[in-house]
DNA sequence: ATTGTGACCCTTC
DNA sequence: TGAAGGGCCACAA
């Protein structure tokens, strides 16, 4: 990584071009985005992120389908309520495989 | 320079 | 299923 600023900017142009419906692992955006193996990172810049953002933030969830966040938390209620708008099935904190991008449905 | 810390991920058992 | 262990990489102290 020499700069973090065009890690950022590809990371927010992935995660825009992502249609709604649909979720992405961390490590799957960050290897879209071209940055194999720095889900991490992913994570750091998505915390980051400024409250006004109109990044869809709440399509990026963990490699096994949980949200990222605790049980009741104000931001899982809010990823989880956004998700359900959006028609992603959200099952005990969990996102059916069915909904990756990457097992999309021809 | 070293260490601890994450909105993480994968393999094994 | 679920826990454990190791790998991962930028960043702050």
């Amino acid at each position: 990584m020499t700069n973090m600023a065009q890690f950022k900017f590809a990371i927010y142009q992935q995660l825009r071009a992502l249609p709604g419906g649909r979720v992405v692992a961390y490590g799957q955006l960050a290897a879209l985005a071209g940055y194999p193996g720095y889900a991490r990172q992913v994570g750091a810049t998505l915390r980051n992120l400024p409250t006004d953002s109109d990044l869809p933030w709440h399509r990026v969830v963990r490699a096994d389908g949980t949200l990222p966040f605790a049980w009741g938390s104000e931001e899982f209620n809010e990823q989880q309520t956004r998700l359900k708008h959006e028609g992603v099935n959200v099952q005990n904190g969990k996102v059916n495989r069915q909904h990756f991008l990457t097992n999309a449905v021809i």
